[in-house]
DNA sequence: CCACGTACGTTACTAGCGGTAACCGCAGTC
DNA sequence: GACTGCGGTTACCGCTAGTAACGTACGTGG
């Protein structure tokens, strides 16, 4: 790869125009400021993560919010937690999304092809975001154990729609004995089709999303099981 | 000197301890030579990223081959040309594994049971190799375009394993009217399925294989539309 | 008043990474 | 003998994540 030009520095003395008057009264938002002051940072990160993609840089990070790294380094640990704190927001409001096509109005067909609607106008609408929270780019082990623990601290998303969606169908329906085990197989099972055909069907286009919504929830429908062999009638 | 610390070269003179007098006679095996040198690298390098997983450098590979660094480059390019390398040989051997599968005696349900064991026992009997597959750890970019095309250069194994079950159900199964985008929407889906699946499962090892195996088929022969209701018992 | 703690901020560094340029020496071939 | 190609090296580049040390403003408490 060709050597890339080093990314910018922060310019010199163009954060703190005009801050420190505004709040000179008050004198415990000492947390809250902080707090602020991380939500801002995590604004610039999540802009150049969406610019930039997953490999996005620390330095060029801070450089998007006008500051240097240690500062960064003081606010998130490392680059691990940094993006975790970022991904958090994004998750969590999908995974709202999730239960809210879960639990809406309707057959169980409907719900199901709801789930996969709001699943797949997700990653659609919002094809960067998708990406760095399905692809973190290599979260640097940070376990105290090496070896083939394997998965743990991989796609963390995906276990996590996996869990919910096992909750969700172990809720809703009656699987007789060894429920548990089976709403939760179906669950992450569920969850991988959805994500293996969305990220390739993101990438091809080869049909329009109702098309595929349909399509998948045929699938779950049995009609695997039920389709004419070809072979035969040749 | 400066005082930089530089990382262990690899040992002078013990690669070619007793090999050259071997093949005096033989003269142009250029090609078969460079060829056996390429797979001793890649086994070395294979020997490695089992040992230290997907994020081994190229200076440790280097160093176990007992070489520097730019004969690396020299055969395989670049990292990911390495890694591509790498992975082929596995992926073929699973992907021909699963083909056996999916085309063995029985019926249709047979065939589904008998793919899944066949992904299931790969991934369990050699869980980095799978891990090494799967987590490219992070395969840079490469292509020109700069942007969302997104999924293209990631995770190549399933984007393969999809295309070939898309293949495989496409030929075997009767779909009617859009059978080539309903095959192809299968096939990533139903790996997608295991994929997800099998990475839970290996995490977690809440049953048995044969258990997990009975229950994804379940959830494909449409037992998800057929189960009762929970809440609303009759 | 002065000292302290605490946040924000910097410069300047480290080790290690992927990748490359320049060079050496050995084989076989025209 | 000159040319070519391959195996091999040293020494470097630009970049990365992360850290140490230092400086500066502020509000609080003895």
């Amino acid at each position: 790869m060709p050597p890339r030009l080093r990314d910018r520095q922060p310019i010199r003395g163009e954060a703190e125009t005009g801050r420190r008057a505004v709040e000179t009264g008050h004198r415990q938002d000492q947390r809250t400021a902080t707090e602020r002051r991380r939500t801002e940072l995590l604004e610039a990160a999540e802009r150049v993560v969406l610019r930039d993609g997953p490999e996005a840089s620390m330095n060029a990070i801070a450089a998007e919010a006008g500051i240097t790294k240690p500062i960064l380094y003081r606010h998130f640990g490392d680059k691990s937690g940094l993006y975790r704190a970022l991904a958090k927001r994004h998750t969590d409001a999908l995974l709202a999304t999730l239960r809210a096509a879960l639990d809406s109005p309707g057959d169980r067909r409907d719900r199901v092809e709801a789930t996969l609607h709001a699943y797949l106008s997700a990653i659609e609408s919002n094809p960067q975001v998708y990406r760095f929270l399905m692809h973190p780019a290599e979260a640097p082990t940070g376990d105290g154990e090496k070896g083939f623990d394997l998965g743990r601290h991989q796609v963390p998303l995906l276990r996590r729609m996996g869990e919910e969606l096992g909750d969700v169908v172990a809720e809703q329906l009656d699987l007789g004995p060894d429920a548990g085990t089976v709403a939760r197989v179906w669950g992450h099972g569920i969850v991988g089709m959805m994500y293996a055909a969305g990220d390739w069907w993101l990438g091809e286009r080869p049909c329009p999303r109702d098309e595929l919504v349909r399509t998948l929830a045929d699938l779950l429908w049995g009609r695997l099981s039920t389709a004419p062999d070809r072979t035969a009638p040749q």
